[in-house]
DNA sequence: TATAATATTTAGGTTTGCCTAAATGTATTT
DNA sequence: AAATACATTTAGGCAAACCTAAATATTATA
């Protein structure tokens, strides 16, 4: 398998394997990938054989170490590359995704790392995910979502859990970036909705789907 | 035809074009991209399909229009990858040429426009070769073998006809790098090799290999 | 617990890009 | 003009990564 496709299936992995400890689906799989569930199946048991997952019939799959280390090691690249994109290019945060998702596949050790201290070896990408170290450890960084804070709390926005253009523009409109200053005003009985108010300004209403999409510290 | 093959072979085939007007041969083409005839054959034919080549059993190809644009758009890639690396990541003109070898096949136009603007919009690499522009054009220029010169004529050196490892390493330890002046103080009828002085220093010889590799202005 | 719904795998295909070995065409020598 | 050398193509195969349709497991529901 090459190192392109078998990166991308490690990296979907890890990314169902966060968000569902048990493992990633075939199915679920597919859809990351766009691929058909026959495709993974067919797909998985090679990484299986190959020794960077673990793979039985009909049981949702997990990394191996080697394949976690290999998924984190994208992860590194994908998001070095987008700082790079944005602080170095200009180009906005809801720009670079696919042109990272292809950049993610070159593998040169020195060329990454001279990146990343080119870079001035950042911890975040410009969505506020955190970019693993070298040895792919990661950064303790708890950060809670919008929807969990009690009323009148002041945060910082953080990060965000949803990566869509669409999403990501909305943001821009609503002036809501990494680093402004979020104060949870109201929250709606009705429907949960919030009313925040942004670096102090005048607040203005968020649907409950959008601030559980933010995240704050 | 993935991008990535197709962009290998037009470069392939451009190259060859410009050594030997006919065009590039089945042989030639196999050696330069690591493949056996049999598999240039079978893809040149499928090219030729395209529209990006002309192709007629047993004559030398050459690039259509069509085909020509997507080798040079390609050779602009390589080229402000390769001033990338070692203008922005400290890297040496030696080690350059695998990594934008992958790089050039990152096709968003954007993204090359954007680097190209980031890097100064530069009109050489590295190794002095020209960027094209990004609508394909070269700009004029006419540099010489430095086994082309009169005896005491001092030129710049501008670039190189061989990109090996192994040669460039020896350039640098000869002080020989783009920009020297190099003055011709001999030539031995011997073997053809010269004495040269850089930057006014004093003189070595050169084998006529060596100096035959070297480019001039 | 049987049945229905859903998920996963298997079977059988396709395309791309590569291979070796054999056949055929072209070019060079005697 | 034959014979030989060399280049190119054809034939037949293979692995990777995808597909659809059908079969089989698992899970949820009546
Ligand atoms: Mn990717
Ligand atoms: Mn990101
Ligand atoms: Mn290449
Ligand atoms: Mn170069």
């Amino acid at each position: 398998m090459s190192s392109y496709v078998e990166e991308n299936y490690l990296k979907a992995i890890y990314k169902l394997t966060e968000r569902n400890k048990d493992g990633a689906y075939t199915n679920d799989i597919a859809y990351e990938l766009n691929v058909k569930p026959a495709t993974v199946t067919e797909s998985i048991k090679k990484l299986g054989e190959k020794g960077v997952i673990h793979y039985e019939k009909y049981k949702a799959v997990t990394l191996t170490e080697a394949g976690k280390l290999i998924a984190i090691k994208t992860i590194r690249k994908h998001r070095l590359w987008e700082v790079f994109l944005v602080e170095k290019l200009g180009f906005k945060w809801d720009e670079i995704h696919p042109m990272a998702e292809e950049l993610e596949h070159i593998n040169f050790e020195e060329l990454t790392e001279r990146l990343a201290n080119f870079l001035g070896n950042p911890e975040f990408d410009p969505h506020g995910d955190p970019i693993p170290d070298k040895d792919g450890v990661f950064s303790n960084n708890k950060s809670v979502k919008l929807t969990s804070l009690a009323l009148n709390t002041t945060v910082v926005m953080t990060g965000i859990e949803n990566h869509t253009p669409s999403f990501l523009q909305h943001l821009d409109k609503l002036g809501l970036k990494l680093g402004v200053q979020v104060t949870l005003k109201e929250i709606v009985d009705f429907d949960k909705s919030v009313l925040v108010s942004v670096n102090g300004k005048k607040g203005f209403y968020l649907s409950h789907d959008i601030a559980n999409n933010i995240l704050c510290k």
